[in-house]
DNA sequence: TTGATTTTTGACAACGATGGCAATAGGGTT
DNA sequence: AACCCTATTGCCATCGTTGTCAAAAATCAA
């Protein structure tokens, strides 16, 4: 009842670093109850009334906040936390698609490290084993690597992880991806029938979404080669690209941007010349409703909901086979596909 | 030399769940030396050549990975990462700042965790309590809260804060913020030279910036309660509120919105009506470059990664007493102030 | 060869929390 | 009053890693 006299093992003072504030032994002892009891009441389970409220009013007093570090170490070094890696935080596609998963794992008590590897796949390995290291309850990985055996031994260890938007390669793993290639293949096709001539601008191909992407628009009648530019990866080349294809001696009607930031230069090289032209592109955004572009793509918060669930669905039952889930692409019409779009050409006034 | 015989308390097995991973246990009993020479080997400490290589042998068989959880426990407690709050990470704005101060901190092998309030005051200091059991080396908080003087006790136990876009109420710590009030107010001066009516559309007076912004609009000359309207948080909100002034007797030439998404209603307004209209808009984004709006506002990127380095200025002198950053806001004029903006009206096609 | 010095090593204890289990206190029944 | 059964409690070990410190081994000088 009261072993506060004489205590000992009190370390807790004024150091400037992280020293100082109130452990669970603290509590216990202002309280007059041992460490285990403390943790008892804390957590929740049976207790004696007297032992509840003393421990509750010792720990209000104390400001005691529990140590997650500890309490993870201590249960099997297990963190509550889902790690998250994209290639590009600062683009909105990835941003919402992160932010959907947060969403969807605060509900059930996880946080959400986010890194990203700005596209290099060299980045890729080092950032998954940061997470690993940090024994990370699920994965969730945007890849930019080519390779993912790599993954296989941590899977076989039980380690969930859930591919976004782009699918494992080597690997037999959950992923959330979309039919790039056939929505690819049908915008071309929705275009060339109404169109002589098509432009198409794609990225480099680092990603599986780009390289899908181009499958897709090549094996559509009406596609010529001569007509296609690659390589573009910010909305500056695409612009550069673009005006390529525009200052031929017979341009294209209609453009088609294989990605968001490259839809974006095409506008910006329809703003430059002046041009009329129909425009589509991948994925959808604001600016594209604003103009009315038409455009395919998956919701990136779909993918990013999708993808958290798969990683809950498999945290509660470890051992179900992957699942590749396939989402179909909305195709959003907005200027009829025959119309040319109009960019303001502000910069003239 | 030879203690591999008849080991004893080696417990990784086929377990469903984390089991299975080596512990440094593991490598030792491999390499047949004691843990702490293969921590050492591990953590590059001085050793003999024979030990390092079938240590780093060993390692490399079993794959071992270490644990961050154990290493960071044993370490004082100290996390090697850094807590992000924000009040929505899908708007680019925000995502925008997590995107900078992640780029920083992986600089210095520090990872960030995010979360977020959705502008709910009420999330936000249960966020930041987690975000403190989880013992981060430093946060970074977009607050939404009108009172901080719960973290003053966090703050005198030496943890790490920083506030970005908003400053602390009651409260001194580290924030980086823009100069709101004042480039509202000149905003609001500039658009009122040159037009007779101007019409101003904020936010709901949750964040200090929606507060600033709306006392320095009031200052100006030329402000006038009747083309005023608050209370828009989402962009079709605005549209709304922007229809309104649009469809008065006397309409207002000129519109500013206080910030990215009110400005983004703004323009889908002027594109439901058709009317010439001067336009100008707090936080720059690509639809406003693309459309010729002129904007208002600091870099959110900038603000991300002065945040983050401000974060680890203060982990490595943590004495320091605060410092309020305040960046100056950047105007981008782009189609001149007197000139209409143009949005094309693709829906009539 | 001996002793002094340096290098390399391993036993042990900690970090803060919780699970297992035995000890104790409390309450009820005969 | 003696018993049993349950509710409550506290001791100890443990999670995986690293700091402390002293022992052991290797190196060097005389």
């Amino acid at each position: 009842m009261s072993n506060n006299s004489g205590d000992d093992s009190l370390k807790p003072s004024g150091d400037s670093s992280g020293a100082g504030r109130a452990r669970l032994q603290d509590v216990a002892a202002l309280a007059g109850v041992s460490v285990k009891t403390t943790s008892r009441v804390l957590s929740g389970l049976r207790t004696s009334p007297g032992s509840a409220t003393s421990v509750l009013a010792a720990a209000k007093f104390l400001r005691y906040r529990p140590n997650t570090i500890a309490r993870e170490l201590r249960s099997g070094a297990v963190s509550s936390g889902v790690g998250m890696i994209v290639s590009d935080l600062s683009n909105p596609f990835y941003s919402k698609m992160a932010s959907a998963a947060e969403r969807v794992l605060a509900k059930e008590n996880l946080e959400l490290f986010i890194a990203s590897t700005n596209e290099d796949p060299e980045k890729e390995e080092g950032l998954v084993q940061r997470m690993l290291e940090r024994r990370s309850r699920a994965l969730l990985l945007v890849p930019s690597a080519q390779n993912h055996s790599y993954l296989q031994f941590e899977l076989a260890l039980g380690t969930n992880i859930v591919f976004l938007d782009r699918p494992p390669v080597n690997l037999l793993a959950d992923s959330i991806v979309g039919n790039d290639r056939a929505a690819a293949s049908s915008a071309m096709g929705a275009l060339s029938s109404l169109h002589p001539r098509v432009g198409v601008i794609g990225d480099r191909d680092i990603a599986w979404t780009a390289r899908e992407r181009l499958i897709g628009v090549r094996q559509s009648p009406g596609f010529s080669e001569a007509y296609l530019r690659t390589g573009a990866h910010r909305a500056e080349e695409a612009r550069s690209l673009a005006l390529e294809l525009l200052t031929m001696n017979d341009p294209p009607t209609a453009l088609l941007g294989l990605n968001n930031l490259i839809t974006l230069g095409i506008l910006m090289a329809l703003q430059d010349t002046g041009q009329l032209c129909s425009v589509m592109g991948f994925d959808d955004s604001e600016v594209l409703g604003l103009l009315g572009v038409s455009a395919v793509g998956v919701d990136p918060e779909k993918v990013g909901e999708q993808g958290a669930m798969r990683a809950l669905a498999r945290i509660h039952n470890p051992d179900e086979s992957p699942v590749a889930i396939v989402l179909e692409m909305d195709t959003m019409t907005r200027t009829p596909l025959d119309k040319p779009i109009q960019v303001p050409r502000w910069a003239d006034l």
